[in-house]
DNA sequence: TAACTATATGAACATATACTCATGTTATCA
DNA sequence: TGATAACATGAGTATATGTTCATATAGTTA
């Protein structure tokens, strides 16, 4: 006989909805953090700015898979590149995300 | 004639590269927050238990969806449940991941 | 201009993902 | 036990995703 129990109702914070714009926002912006190749090439980034090729051979990826990815996150203005002739040299273009991800990079290592 | 500029360096924060398993649990996470179902399901769970039902009806979503849903989200621990008689209450189980998606949530509804 | 370097891009392909539909499972109650 | 309620689950399907391969583009230099 087990008495129904409400379930407890914690504090409103604010924002209760999401809109259609902030969660695609949001997703996207997860979404570039979800994958791998991308989480080491943005944290690369982290130690400075690289160009395509160096990232490519540090992180042993193809060219063009770093390639492609980096246009990804430049859709998304996460990284940015400076041009010095031949060469773009590529870096993190948004603190907020760098921060998220360092944030979960610190919080998984913990084991 | 450009002169070739070095690229400047930055401080070296700490781990470098990431081992397989951080970078394993760091891009579940983020994947787990990159879709926007799964953002809504948990944005309402930080207002308190839900049952199934519950959440499907005020998300609009289908009973079988929002259960794949919570299927996914509790395999990675991110939601918990309680028994009350056939209904189940879920609610959000990792503080630190709510955490990363209120900071995501706050930083794109500024726009 | 031709050759070379660094990078970008499109097509193709294999895999992953998220949904719906139908049905299975578990607990409650008459 | 049978009926019902709440939820879980598997199959099927359409779409998204990440990589490779081949080739294109842009800047540099002889």
């Amino acid at each position: 006989m087990n008495e129904e129990q409400k379930p407890e109702e914690l504090l409103n914070e604010g924002k209760q909805d999401l809109d259609e714009e902030t969660l695609f926002i949001v997703s996207q912006t997860f979404k570039a953090l979800s994958d791998p190749t991308r989480i080491r090439i943005l944290n690369f980034l982290c130690t400075g700015e690289h160009a395509v090729n160096d990232i490519a051979e540090t992180l042993n990826l193809s060219q063009s898979s770093v390639s492609h990815q980096l246009r990804f996150l430049k859709n998304l203005r996460l990284v940015k590149y400076r041009r010095a002739g031949t060469t773009l040299y590529y870096s993190e273009n948004d603190v907020h995300v760098i921060n998220l991800l360092k944030q979960a990079i610190e919080h998984a290592s913990h084991h």
